[in-house]
DNA sequence: AAGGTGACAGTTT
DNA sequence: TAAACTGCCACCT
């Protein structure tokens, strides 16, 4: 087996976004132990989409609640479409009072 | 096998 | 204050 239990991880966290809430891809990479990987949970993400369970990579965002992966999506207004269906309000390509939708599964996991 | 890439984040200018 | 630079490390070609 390789090192995929890095992503697996990622996922598994991911899923467990509630809906209506979002996190960061530095909040993830830091509950994981590996704060200065974030770059990997976004690279993670990249291949969300091709995992047998459904990863709800819409809930990830930078640490400034940018939609950055939008365009990663099948269609690139997706993203903003399922985050607003769940209650979000965007603007801008920006979660509008994002702090307040923030989830850290540092705070509600713990360790 | 080796080097380049990136859905970030923190630091520096 | 905002923009630019650098570190980061598993994955891909």
């Amino acid at each position: 087996m390789k090192n995929r239990d890095f992503f697996k991880d990622v996922y598994e966290v991911v899923r467990l976004i509630p809906t209506g809430k979002v996190t960061s891809y530095g909040a993830i990479a830091r509950y994981l132990g590996a704060s200065r990987s974030s770059r990997l949970v976004g690279y993670a993400m990249n291949a969300s989409h091709e995992q047998a369970e459904y990863v709800p990579a819409h809930r990830v965002l930078n640490r400034n609640g940018l939609l950055t992966g939008k365009h990663h999506f099948s269609h690139p207004n997706e993203m903003q479409e399922l985050l607003e269906k769940e209650g979000l309000i965007i603007e801008n390509e920006q979660v509008k009072d994002f702090s307040n939708h923030f989830w850290d599964p540092n705070e509600t996991l713990k360790l």
